[in-house]
DNA sequence: CCGGATCCGTTTCGATACTG
DNA sequence: CAGTATCGAAACGGATCCGG
């Protein structure tokens, strides 16, 4: 029975509701991590981010599976590992993800390199379908 | 002297770069309400969006200042109101927030409009154009 | 009035240690 | 390996106060 805060009553804005589900500074890097990174154990979070503590990853963890975002299965290979991997809504982050690099790489110094980017601006569309074949693949 | 944490220091990556400036729960809504809903004081913060306190409200105004996202002048009108204003680095963050309506208006429950999230889809260039003519009108 | 700053109780975060 | 427990530090949120 937790009083009720601001955040609790957000209006419909799109911006607000995906803000409630990703306006953090960790959940986007973990997707980032999923998507453009293979990573896709605990393991690899914990050591691949950029620092999270472990209860911090297993809370955002949760609620990006709680918000359908990630999806959580045992490994085939090792039954006593798991494996995270993004849904089809996660992989519909790409946009997302790709004009935030974009910007990113326009206005702040970044290590991404500029031929990436380049790819990005140019072929946007080209490089968001590789992405999800990449993931449809399985990789 | 503060001890540094994780967040410090971060990788050039650019999603954790953009993330350091933007990730979290009200910046994004403040770029939002700038870029959108012809916001443009301290009050119109206050009360339009979705009930930040004044203290946060504050800090965040000043953050995306330092960011140089937003730019802070007196109102030529009212000499005791001033007027944010973004930025041309905050008006590129167009195109994300476009991909954040886009994706929220397809796998949440928004109150956007269909036809606007429609033209953003079919015409997004289009739309990201009007947006940035409306900013250099000065709307 | 407008644009904050201050105070203070509550929540969340972060680092580390620990466990099934 | 994949988390949970704990605890101090920081951020948040609400109310109120203050300077111009």
């Amino acid at each position: 029975m937790t009083a009720p805060t601001a955040r609790d009553q957000r209006s419909g804005c799109p911006i607000s509701i995906a803000l409630e589900l990703l306006g953090d500074a960790w959940s986007l890097l973990i997707v980032r991590d999923l998507m453009f990174k293979e990573r896709r154990t605990y393991k690899d979070f914990l050591e691949g981010g950029e620092g999270i503590a472990s209860n911090i990853l297993a809370d955002r963890l949760r609620r990006l599976e709680a918000a359908a975002i990630v999806r959580k299965q045992r490994d085939p290979a090792d039954a006593r590992s798991f494996v995270y991997r993004l849904t089809a809504k996660g992989i519909d982050l790409a946009p997302v993800l790709v004009e935030l690099v974009i910007w990113s790489a326009r206005h702040e110094v970044t290590d991404a390199p500029p031929s990436v980017v380049k790819t990005m601006r140019n072929d946007r569309t080209g490089f968001i379908a590789d992405v999800r074949k990449r993931w449809q693949a399985g990789a």
